[in-house]
RNA sequence: GGCCCCGUGGUCAAGCGGUUAAGACAUCGCCCUUUCACGGCGGAGACAUGGGUUCGAUUCCCGUCGGGGUCACCA
């Protein structure tokens, strides 16, 4: 009796590794190109942070003319959620991060290196379980979870490190008689492997983002191939990410601390080892001290919150490229047009320790995304935002003319507007461009003048003999002055500054007044378009209903 | 607790042995302007701490403190 009869017994079906080698072979891209993937469990929720790998990762693929896929690791049943490959594949696609191979739909695939579902993989896990019994680098193990937890208990008890190796390891010195044996009689088992790491030894590593790093071995015989028959995620890593020829590891730095790990793993099973690139976490302030983005505590964990909030997705995939390289921001004010895939990104200059998330920062970034959009690009993208989040927006898109009329307000130009940095901010914006909404709202708010009978002399003056709704800019702005000058004010701000015991007022006073009569805000984009958009009818129907 | 990573203004961050210690967001002031949003100019504001090494440390080494990660038949 040796290995390999303890091999043929457990995995009687399994293919010799070979076959699954042949069937994948190297991938047939050009030099330096980068493979790497997004590699999530189905839960349907993706982490603000796991937004950030995608966007690095498939920025890498891309930028090196490689593969981006997208793995799902459902090897954990117990945390699939119905629909959750669903919801990450949406998910990525709202913010246009669609892989180039992977799972498409819960059930699709595209690529040549699937299936891309880890639980549709067993036979290929078991396969490379089989290849490392029939060597001795692995072996089954009877250990109850009881029997487990009581060891731990006892080692802690001890203050000695807990786990399954050394003297711990029990069942690792079963001979291959007694594990047929008990194996023959029924007894339950996993598949463990016989790590030959020493704690008392060191590794070096060099991770493309954290630089050096020294561990000590891994001694820890592991489990590779659960109670049932899946493998633990560091097993199905090695194997999934060697056929699928992923050159570059990109993940959350939660893992680093796995790498002696996964480099034994490599190792043992005759692998090349990948790249490894650990992102550090984002991180979100709290009370004081730091700490990760939570996904329990903190809405805006969830990717979903910046499409109901309406932030474009460029926003969020600049703000994200901002943290990751800081001479981003840098780059594109050089090139404020460039596409993104112009931009090159290097991960190592990915900062080490982890960045506080500023919503601050994303608004102020998705302000000037925004106001590089055309108004119809706005009308677009507003509109499909208001499909699914605000009724009342939709209906005001509803007219598209008009709409494109108000969204075209000082856009477009050398120093556009820059006033709305999320949808959920547009319908507060333009609203008092509809009669229907204006005009059932009586509270108006004037600024300096602010008596009644004034603002109708203002009011009725300015319709009887300044206002022609043709009027170029300039002309239409002499009238304001004209207007003011009639009525006892300064028309011009700088007369008004040197001797203020003149007048009662300015120009800027008088044109409040018209600002607010029309608008109902003292703060508006310009006056003239606004009036423009607005047209004949809706202006005098506005002031007639203050005049009366 | 063991092991590992990290520590430059409020935030993100350049800098990697000699710098007046960049820049962006936020903040404050001024200018521009019929209001606002912009834009322009300027201000305030930082090398966690204690020891070394060195002619010289933000930069290198050690300790302390602080933050984070990880120690599963979860990923």
């Amino acid at each position: 009796m040796n290995y390999k009869d303890l091999a043929d017994l457990i995995f009687p079906n399994a293919k010799p590794i070979l076959y699954y080698e042949e069937k994948y072979p190297e991938r047939k891209l050009e030099e330096g190109a980068i493979v790497t993937r997004f590699a999530p469990s189905p839960t349907g929720f993706v982490h603000l942070g796991s937004l950030y790998q995608v966007v690095i990762a498939r920025k890498m693929a891309k930028q090196t003319n490689g593969v981006f896929f997208l793995r799902v690791e459902d090897t954990d049943q117990k945390r699939e959620v119905e629909n959750g490959v669903t919801g990450i594949i949406n998910s990525l696609k709202d913010f246009g991060l669609t892989p180039d191979e992977g799972m498409t739909s819960e059930i699709e695939e595209i690529g040549d290196y699937g299936p891309y579902k880890q639980s549709l993989r067993k036979d290929i896990y078991q396969a490379y379980a089989k290849y490392l019994i029939e060597q001795g680098k692995a072996y089954p193990c009877f250990c109850s979870t009881e029997e487990l937890d009581e060891m731990r208990q006892k080692q802690e008890n001890a203050k000695i490190r807990p786990g399954y190796y050394g003297v711990w390891a029990h069942c690792r010195n079963l001979t291959v008689e007694e594990a047929i044996e008990k194996i023959k009689v029924g007894e339950p088992y996993i598949i463990r492997l016989k790590s030959p790491g020493r704690e008392d030894k060191k590794i070096r590593h060099h991770d493309i983002i954290k630089g050096n790093v020294e561990f000590p071995e891994n001694d820890q015989d592991i489990v590779i191939i659960k109670a049932d028959g899946l493998p633990t995620y560091h097993f199905a890593h090695a194997v999934d990410d060697h056929l699928m020829h992923t050159t570059h590891v990109i993940r959350g730095d939660e893992w680093l601390s796995s790498i002696p790990l996964h480099l034994q793993l490599f190792q043992m099973l005759g692998f090349k080892t990948p790249k490894y690139a650990h992102i550090s976490p984002i991180m979100k302030e709290d009370n004081g001290g730091k700490r990760k983005l939570s996904k329990r505590k903190d809405p805006e964990a969830a990717v979903s919150y910046y499409t109901e909030e309406g932030i474009p997705k460029e926003a969020v995939v600049e703000y994200l490229m901002n943290i990751a390289n800081s001479n981003f921001e840098s780059w594109r004010k050089a090139n404020p047009n460039a596409l993104l895939d112009d931009f090159d990104l290097q991960l190592n200059k990915m900062s080490v320790s982890g960045a506080l998330f500023d919503i601050i920062k994303i608004l102020d970034i998705s302000k000037n995304v925004i106001s590089k959009f055309t108004a119809e690009e706005v009308y677009n993208e507003a509109y499909n935002w208001a499909k699914t989040y605000d009724a009342e927006l939709l209906k005001l898109l509803d007219d598209k003319e008009y709409a494109l009329k108000i969204l075209g307000i000082e856009r477009g130009n050398a120093k556009p507007r820059k006033d709305i940095s999320k949808w959920s901010d547009l319908k507060n914006a333009i609203i008092y461009m509809y009669d229907e909404e204006f005009l059932n709202n009586n509270e108006l708010e004037y600024g300096k003048i602010n008596e009644h009978e004034e603002i109708k002399k203002i009011l009725k003056l300015y319709l009887q003999k300044y206002f022609d709704i043709n009027d170029e800019k300039q002309a239409w702005f002499d009238k304001i002055k004209d207007l003011s000058e009639e009525l006892g004010y300064a028309r011009e701000v700088k007369m008004f500054k040197q001797e203020p015991e003149k007048w009662p007022g300015h120009v800027g006073d008088v044109s409040t007044v018209l600002r607010v009569s029309l608008t109902g805000r003292q703060n508006t984009p310009d006056l003239y378009e606004i009036m423009q958009v607005l047209g004949k009818e809706s202006i005098e129907k506005r002031i007639r209903k203050i005049v009366k």
